[in-house]
This record gives C-alpha cells, sequence and structure tokens, in this order.
DNA sequence: TTACCACTTAAAGTATACTTGAAGTCAAGT
DNA sequence: ACTTGACTTCAAGTATACTTTAAGTGGTAA
C-alpha cells in the first residue's frame, strides 16, 4: 500500500507540514505512524481524511467539530444517530450558505456591472449612472 | 430622513453593539454623527454599507479588503480601475467558492445517505453498505 | 437625590487556527 | 569527520475579528 512522507502529503494538498502535525495533535489525523527515523508515515486512509477535513473546513466546520465527528466514526456502531445528526446539521447549513453565497455572488455582478458603467461614463464624460438597489 | 441608535442598528443585522463600533474604528463605518448627549446615529447609508460588510464578509473578504474597497469609493473618479479589479477578483473568487462549495455540498449529502443506508443495515441485521468513493 | 440604564472610551482579553523558533536527531553526501 | 537537509518536539508567537472590562457620562424614573 502505498505511503507517504510529510513533505509529499503537505505538497500534495499545499499545506504546510506544520499544519498536518498541527492535525494530529488536535486528534484530526490518528494512527500516524513513524518509519525507523522517527518521521511521519502518512497512509491512503490519511490522505483520504485530509480531503474530508477540507471538505468540512471549506462549509465552516470548525477543528472542535471534525474532532467529534472523527471520534464518532471511531465508534460507528455507538454513534450512528449523532453522526447522521451532525451530517445532516451541516448539511442543511451548507445548503443555505448556498443560497446566501449565490445572492452575494449576484450583488457583487451587480456591483462589477456599475461601476464599469461608471467607468465608461466618466470616459465620455457622460452623466453618472444610477445604482438602483 | 430615518436615522438609527446603536441598539436599534445591533438588532437590525443580529450584531452587537461592540461590533459596529469596532467597524468604525477599522474605518468601515465613516461620519457616524452624535446625538446632543454624544451617542452614535446612524443612517440609512450606514445601513446600506453594513449590508455590504455583511455580504463581502460572507464570501471572505477581511475588514482590511473592505477597508481598502471603502477608501477606493470614497474617491471614485480617481480609483475606479482598482475598485473594478478589486471586485472582479471577488467576483472570480466567490465564483470558485461556489463551485467549490457545490462540490462539499454533494459530498455530504453522499455521506448523509452513506450513513443512513449504514444505520438501516444495523437496524436491519444486514451486512454494512460500501463506501464507495 | 438616588438609582438605573444605555451609552461612551481605551485598553486588555479571547477564540480559532495555525506558524515560528529553538534545540535536537538521523541519514546521506563530500 | 563534518556539513547539510529534512525531519522531530515543545513552547511561544501571530493574525483576524471581535468581546470584555473598567471607568465614566447623560437622561429618566422613583
Amino acid at each position: 500500500m502505498k505511503t507517504y512522507g510529510i513533505r509529499e502529503m503537505s505538497e500534495l494538498f499545499s499545506l504546510p507540514s506544520s499544519a498536518l502535525r498541527y492535525y494530529e495533535s488536535e486528534g484530526l489525523l490518528v494512527n500516524v505512524q513513524r518509519n525507523a527515523s522517527g518521521q511521519r508515515v502518512y497512509t491512503e486512509e490519511h490522505r483520504e481524511r485530509i480531503k474530508c477535513i477540507h471538505c468540512f473546513k471549506r462549509t465552516g466546520m470548525t477543528i472542535s467539530q471534525l474532532r467529534s465527528l472523527f471520534q464518532y466514526e471511531e465508534d460507528e456502531t455507538e454513534y450512528i444517530d449523532e453522526i447522521i445528526s451532525l451530517l445532516e446539521t451541516r448539511e442543511r447549513c451548507v445548503s443555505e450558505q448556498l443560497n446566501q453565497l449565490r445572492d452575494d455572488f449576484l450583488h457583487i455582478q451587480k456591483k462589477v456591472a456599475y461601476y464599469k458603467a461608471v467607468k465608461k461614463a466618466f470616459e465620455q464624460g457622460m452623466p453618472r449612472p444610477d445604482w438602483t438597489e
């Protein structure tokens, strides 16, 4: 099975190695083995886990929430309801974020269009366009 | 023209009044007048500005980027190109965020579905479903 | 008058997520 | 043998965005 050194993994995710060590110290990465000289050796599972950390972090999940989730996953049988509940909460939360972000995107596009019109008006000595809210 | 007290404004945005004072101290809110006893009086313009701060903040803009933007807007004529460039950068950035967030959303939905299947399997004493990546 | 409440300022404190620095270990190259 | 480079640990430092605290002011209500 393919394994990864810390440098390798850090490059794979454009993530400083200090961050990988930090995730491990926070319990987000577990069972990280060491080679003969004490250096970390990561597996495919760790790679998956880091991908997962990235995904959830982008959705606004904190380190401590991630720790909870992963801890529940360690004992799926016992905590299946907590896992589902945690994920469903996140799902609703991301769904709302998506709506919000779509609105914000439109708002920014409108502003870009507005300022381009303002610029054009400057250049042509025309009257300033209105900002219609 | 309608004006707002700090409490009123803070309730309007579910934002502690300390945050409003902080935004002012950081130059995000300017020309905040005071009443006879020295208390802040906000206008419709401030309300718009706060809405705007919220929008941009959600898209990941920092206080200092917001300050730049608003400072450029103070002198539109001179900084029109900077404004457009800043907004276009943000537009691209949010567009990417949207794609990413959509992916993350799908990923979470898949996980929810997976763990629901796991739960069902537990309850019915069936074999564990696979996680197909 | 006294009490209270909402506000004021300035400075210090907090939370989150890392990063950086100091000091040391290990394996390889010259 | 010695230097170099990549790693190690642990503690302390940093950035961002606020919040909290302390001390004070102004207006109203009992």
